[in-house]
DNA sequence: TAACTATTC
């Protein structure tokens, strides 16, 4: 522990030595009483029939209720579609003008379309009144360049595309030599138009270099084996899986070996059959179950979904699955899929999995949080129960270092199943991928066969600029190209909108996606044949020095790029244009993304691996390990709350903030609550920090109405108590769709903090917290606030600007934040996180004296002097200026 | 004037 922290007592005193055993046998009861209402409410689950069946009316309900307000939401959504057209209209019209002047001489105008030009003009102007100016003008940034007829000259050879290199893609870069194969758009489109090649004079030049090997060459074949699948049973089906063939070798291996690493592409069907074959071959005796966790929740709902399916078995019987909110299982559950996240709490409960007689870690080359805990808490107890069998599965390059992590364990290979990806690299550098990008997909568009495009973009406001961009540009062609469906897709977009990604593209049309990383494992989408990849992505990273996260783009790794073209060839053989050299991948892309657990702030999991009883977290075996610093803070951070005594051991307080699936501090927060009697307002402020500032929708058509539409949920006191706000509000309009329609709101969002808030409520009464309110008066809700986050403090300095109180270091208020214009001197923050500059996100004012009542062993009282200015400086106050 | 990668318990 780290001597510059203030302690809450001198530690050698004998009064604190009884109070620290106190507090350790306080702890320990708790965990019995813990542990005896767990039983006894698994004997309720298992007697009742609950689960599947719920679950099924709430959807039903839900749906039932989407229904009703359906016709008024298409009202709206039309009413919006017309205003958005006419937004539409104008960037139109200024590519027109563009377009017209472009492609076409003055003198083949007609008369109509000068008229029509000269109409848009003034719907230009109109809108360059309004707020749109600045996007406009981003818009001349794309005219195409002036000098033509460079257009083809031969140079280009068509790809050869039987070239075949072999496996690991580190052996394909060794034994590789880059083809100087070029590669043009259109070579193989004999009729390619003259139009065209005004489009292809900015073309971007392109070299094959490889091939992502594929195993189904044909696409007649598969076109048949499509059809085929359609009238195949589900024992076809299976029998027809990559991995069937291993099935009797798979049951060999794992019987003779504890750990086994299994090496499997997406599509070898490892994941929905091995359990299966385990169950046959009669793991599942004994009451014992079959856990196969997977990072995401939709991944454990429907491959559970399916082999329930393919076993004839009603979900939640046989085969179950279990993620946050959603229990689907019962004592008869002998396959269990479930987060990886949920495992991990539920070592909370069974810390030797005992009811298990074999895990399957899949999808572990993802290397999430929980993935990279659970591989060090199940290798450890892989040592004290030999019976249990451990299956760690992953896609290829990483199946190397996991043997070495699990002391040497087999690796398992079975084939995968995808169409060769050809691989496309550009000669040069791009300078501006966006605008790469457009160019791109207008060339694959004008010169391709048909099929859909993929591109990968880093955020909500790059891929919006580029819609704009791509619309502006398809209209000016206007009607000599087929019909290009542009479709967003990222995290924040409302759900209606992501759907719209999944329908099918009409004949005789292509659609573009333009997506976030979100499509790199979240979302597959059928029928991609072209990828374009710029080779950018967002990251998060946690820097333990100033306790700031950092949202910033890098370049994606080689691994992620991989995965990226491995979209392309799902359906068909395809081709991927990453916008970046041959050798920028080779020399300057990392080979592996860095795990999570070494990029993010590890308050929770630490505080959880504490409550499994490890203490030593230094010597924890991480496959790879954290930061240090990391470690240290979060420690640090659980002693200054009270979780951890001087001897880092877990105190009661810690115990029970341990059960929240939440940050400490804001376990500290809800346990706080307690004390100021206004636990049903903290778990409504908890539930809406929980999901992330997402609340607000913020499209970039609808800036001003939905800032408008924000502001009036404003509290004067800060983010905290507007979250709080909004919440309610929310319920007094009956967790109303329209509601959150009609105010910018994601109804995704709030149903999303309705989940977390009856779960906390919940978990609030199991560490026996009341649930109580006293509206009348804000303050408390504020101190308990400040019992939680009194690290997260800034103030008002000289300079016009914050300064946090633990590290100096200059902040800004959010200008999301309600706050943004006020300026208190005393703010407590949720969150600091870089993006474009340094901002706190959930930003509310309290009084510095509190920190002395809620935090006084860790502030003192001269620190939080107001130093020599009583007053606040004018400069950037609010009301001063006239 | 500014502004939000993706997940998960």
């Amino acid at each position: 522990m780290d001597k510059s922290s203030k302690r809450p007592h001198s530690s050698s005193s004998d009064s604190n030595e009884d109070s620290r055993i106190k507090d350790l046998k306080e702890r320990d009861e708790f965990a019995k009483r813990l542990k005896k209402r767990d039983e006894e409410k698994i004997r309720k689950v298992t007697e009742g029939k609950r689960t599947y069946e719920d679950a099924a009316k709430r959807l039903k309900l839900e749906a039932e209720d989407r229904d009703k307000i359906l016709p008024k939401l298409r009202i709206q959504s039309r009413r919006k579609y017309l205003e958005k057209r006419k937004d539409d209209k104008v960037i139109e019209l200024e590519a027109d003008i563009a377009d017209d002047e472009y492609l076409f001489d003055e003198s083949i105008l007609t008369t109509r379309e000068r008229q029509e030009r000269e109409h848009k003009k003034t719907l230009l102007q109109l809108a360059k009144e309004h707020e749109k100016a600045r996007e406009l003008e981003n818009v001349h940034r794309y005219h195409m360049p002036q000098d033509l007829g460079k257009g083809e000259k031969g140079e280009y050879i068509e790809v050869d595309e039987n070239e075949k290199v072999p496996n690991s893609e580190q052996q394909k870069w060794e034994q590789e030599q880059i083809k100087s194969a070029f590669f043009k758009f259109g070579a193989k489109d004999a009729k390619s138009k003259e139009e065209y090649d005004l489009l292809l004079d900015e073309q971007i030049d392109f070299i094959q270099a490889l091939q992502l090997e594929g195993n189904k060459e044909k696409k007649e074949d598969e076109e048949i084996s499509q059809y085929k699948k359609l009238r195949m049973t589900i024992e076809e089906t299976k029998k027809s899986l990559p991995v069937y063939p291993f099935k009797e070798s798979l049951i060999e291996a794992i019987k003779n070996y504890q750990i086994l690493i299994v090496e499997g592409e997406t599509g070898s069907g490892k994941t929905t059959q091995i359990p299966q074959y385990l169950h046959e071959a009669g793991f599942t005796k004994d009451n014992k179950k079959i856990g196969c966790t997977q990072p995401r929740r939709v991944a454990a709902m429907s491959v559970a979904a399916r082999v329930g399916q393919e076993m004839n078995v009603k979900l939640g019987n046989e085969v179950g699955y279990s993620i946050r909110f959603e229990d689907c299982t019962s004592d008869r559950t002998v396959i269990k899929y479930m987060t990886d996240g949920t495992l991990h709490r539920e070592f909370l409960s069974e810390p030797d999995l005992a009811s298990y007689s074999v895990m399957i870690i899949d999808e572990a080359h993802e290397r999430t949080l929980h993935t990279d805990i659970l591989f060090g808490l199940v290798k450890d107890i892989t040592r004290f129960r030999p019976d249990l069998k451990l299956l760690i599965s992953s896609a290829t390059l990483d199946a190397e270092k996991f043997s070495n992590f699990f002391d040497d364990a087999p690796i398992f290979r079975i084939p995968g199943r995808r169409f060769p990806v050809d691989i496309y690299y550009t000669k040069a550098p791009e300078a501006d991928y966006v605008d790469a990008s457009v160019v791109s997909i207008l060339q694959i568009h004008a010169t391709q066969p048909l099929g859909d495009i993929l591109l990968f973009l880093t955020g909500q406001e790059e891929i919006e600029t580029c819609v704009e961009m791509l619309q502006e540009r398809t209209k000016k062609i206007g009607k000599k190209l087929k019909e290009l469906i542009i479709l967003p897709v990222y995290a924040n977009l409302p759900s209606d909108m992501q759907a719209k990604i999944f329908e099918p593209t009409p004949e005789g049309a292509r659609k573009v996606v333009l997506a976030t990383n979100i499509a790199e494992t979240s979302l597959t989408i059928d029928n991609i044949i072209y990828v374009i990849d710029p080779g950018f992505a967002k990251q998060n990273n946690f820097n333990s020095k100033t306790g700031m996260e950092s949202l910033i783009v890098v370049p994606i790794s080689k691994a992620s790029a991989n995965q990226r073209a491995g979209r392309a060839g799902r359906v068909a053989p395809g081709k991927c244009f990453r916008l970046y050299t041959a050798w920028a991948y080779k020399y300057e892309l990392e080979d592996n993304t860095i795990p999570e657990i070494q990029r993010i702030n590890l308050g929770n999991a630490v505080l959880t691996l504490k409550a499994l009883g490890i203490n030593d977290l230094i010597h924890f075996d991480f496959l790879d390990p954290p930061p240090h610093e990391t470690l240290v803070l979060a420690l640090e951070q659980l002693y200054a709350l009270g979780a951890l005594n001087h001897h880092g051991e877990l105190t009661k307080a810690g115990r029970r903030m341990a059960e929240f699936p939440a940050d400490p501090m804001l376990a500290k927060m809800l346990l706080a609550s307690e004390k100021y009697k206004c636990s049903e307002e903290i778990v409504t402020i908890a539930a809406m920090l929980s999901v992330n500032s997402s609340v607000f929708y913020r499209p970039k058509d609808k800036i001003i109405h939905a800032d408008t539409a924000r502001k009036n949920f404003f509290h004067h006191n800060g983010d905290h108590l507007t979250l709080m706000n909004i919440y309610n509000q929310w319920v007094s309009s009956e967790y109303s769709v329209q509601w959150c329609y009609e105010n910018f709101i994601q109804y995704r969002s709030m149903k999303r903090a309705r989940d977390v808030r009856e779960q906390l409520v919940g978990l609030m009464e199991r560490v026996e917290i009341d649930m109580v309110s006293s509206v009348t008066e804000d303050v408390n809700i504020r101190k308990a606030i400040t019992s939680g986050y009194f690290y997260h403090i800034a103030r008002f300095s000289k300079g016009g600007h914050y300064k946090t109180v633990k590290h100096n270091q200059t902040v800004m208020i959010h200008p999301n934040s309600a706050l943004f214009e006020e300026l208190p001197r005393w703010v407590i923050y949720h969150e600091l996180v870089f993006t474009s500059k340094e901002f706190m996100r959930q930003v509310t004012e309290i009084d510095s004296k509190w920190l002395l009542e809620v935090a006084p062993h860790y502030y003192k009282s001269k620190e939080l002097e107001d130093s020599t200015n009583k007053k606040m400086p004018k400069t950037a106050g609010k009301s001063s200026n006239a």
